[in-house]
RNA sequence: GGAGAGGUCGCAUAGUGGUCUAGUGCGCCGCACUCGAAAUGCGGUGUAUCGCAAGGUACCGAGGGUUCGAAUCCCUCCCUCUCCGCCA
């Protein structure tokens, strides 16, 4: 959500500045709608002021016995009442369909954005280590992952569908693992608080974090009317919502855990083999609620939260720049981290790291105060993957992988995986 | 899932149709007293929305309804607690 002066004041601005994602806003039918809004309000509150008076002056003669004069002045309501009627009638339409609205406007994207309509304009800011040479053709990570008997697709498939991977043996350790490794190091290295959160969430919290009204598609959705989450980062922002936080609290950062489930519609096709788009995958991710005059610095810091998890695993990476258009709905400023997959021969996405600046914390009424008795500000909310962990799997099998078919463990892994080498058996 | 109790201004409580534009205590802010502090006294202390402002309006879990008038009555839903049932 953006706020609402703003969309009043400097539409021309908002629809510039949209088309720079490619999207088209509804400018003229929000202008409208707030104008008769607006129109409304101030007679509907002086009616209701009227009316206000007239019960008091009711209840005071009530008070001193003088019913009949009570009575007489009852009578006199009746057509005040009515027009106040139609008047809420019309302001909780007008309410509900200018939220609505609002609901629909994009994130603007920050200044420092490239301009660009795809994938192909994202800027590359840099790269961390080189493409690890072989000696053979190195396999990609279905193939690995079937041969060492940690990956089951087959079973996966018999017991949910295509995208649900099994995991086992050796490969079920391996995912805990990952997670374990880096919830302890966004823990005890990065200065996060753990959560665990609930994976069925209600339709408020998705609103919040703007995944609904928009992308109900991509949801699963229970016959209670929760859905699964997509990415812990829902239930996480949520957290506060609501809330009016004291600014001494800030920045508040949260690593979670949890399993992600997304439909995927219509997604078949391109990047669908082994762990690269699945149903169902777990993700550490991380989220901040930051000052708005820290949150740029506090986005490049997560980034480099992220980006610790691939240094210390070894993996190359790069770091991308999202072009306006490529950058999604939501956020102001993204980045994202690619791992080289050399057995897929490309660089996978892995994770993102977004500043939402108040766009997340307008549609979850996310606040704090300066000050006592101070006015109320939105925080600025951020949020990025640290990391996804199929294609964190993928990459380390890929990397890892000797001519022998085995694959040695990084050594940051090794106490938690319990072996320094996964050979065939 | 069943039965019962309950959700009021940061916290705790009062309030069962009209002096409730919600009282009181605690907390917090300001002022006074003080060398300073405590104690005490006085004043203030929510959110959202409309408005240039003055000032309105809405909000007592959420949403409807009855009424000239609802924290208070009615309906639906949500949540919390107690007991029972079921269950990792």
């Amino acid at each position: 959500m953006l706020d609402r002066k703003m969309l009043r004041e400097q539409m021309d601005f908002v629809i510039t500045e949209a088309r720079r994602k490619g999207v088209e806003v509804p400018s003229e039918e929000f202008l409208a709608v707030d104008g008769e809004y607006r129109s409304i309000k101030p007679n509907l509150d002086e009616l209701r002021q009227g009316m206000n008076t007239k019960s008091k002056a009711i209840g005071a003669l009530m008070g001193q016995g003088k019913k009949e004069e009570a009575e007489l002045a009852k009578a006199e309501t009746g057509d005040l009442k009515q027009k106040i009627q139609d008047l809420e009638t019309r302001e909780r339409e007008l309410e509900a369909k200018i939220i609505e609205l609002e609901l629909q406007f994009p994130n603007l994207p920050h200044e420092s954005v490239p301009e660009g309509k795809t994938e192909a304009d994202n800027v590359v800011v840099r790269e961390w280590g080189t493409k690890p040479e072989f000696a053979f053709e190195p396999k990609p990570h279905w193939e690995l992952g079937e041969s060492l008997k940690m990956l089951d697709f087959p079973a996966g498939s018999k017991i949910s569908g295509s995208g649900f991977p099994l995991y086992t043996g050796i490969g079920a350790r391996f995912q805990r693992a990952l997670i374990s490794f880096m919830i302890d190091f966004q823990t005890q290295e990065r200065g996060y608080t753990e959560v665990y959160p609930p994976y069925l969430v209600n339709a408020e919290s998705l609103i919040g974090t703007g995944n609904l009204p928009k992308f109900e598609e991509d949801l699963y959705k229970t016959q209670d009317n929760l859905y699964l989450i997509p990415t812990a980062e829902v239930p996480v922002t949520n957290i506060h919502r609501d809330e009016i936080l004291d600014v001494w609290q800030l920045p508040i950062q949260y690593a979670a855990y949890s399993a992600c489930f997304r439909r995927e519609a219509g997604a078949a096709g391109k990047d669908t083999r082994g762990l690269l788009r699945i149903h169902q995958f777990d993700k550490v991710e991380l989220v901040k609620f930051c000052l708005p005059e820290n949150s740029y610095d506090e986005h490049e810091k997560m980034l480099e939260d992220a980006e610790h998890v691939l240094q210390a695993l070894g993996l190359h990476y790069r770091v991308l720049l999202l072009c306006a258009g490529d950058m999604g709905e939501k956020g102001c400023k993204c980045y994202d981290l690619e791992v080289w997959s050399p057995g897929v021969g490309r660089y996978l996405e892995i994770s993102s790291v977004t500043n939402f600046e108040a766009y997340q914390s307008r549609r979850a009424k996310v606040r704090f105060k300066r000050e006592a008795g101070g006015p109320t500000e939105f925080v600025h909310i951020l949020n990025g993957s640290g990391l996804a962990t199929p294609r964190l799997f993928a990459a380390l099998l890929e990397t890892y992988q000797q001519s022998d078919g085995s694959v040695t463990i990084p050594e940051p892994l090794q106490s938690y995986i319990g072996t320094d080498l996964i050979s065939p058996t």
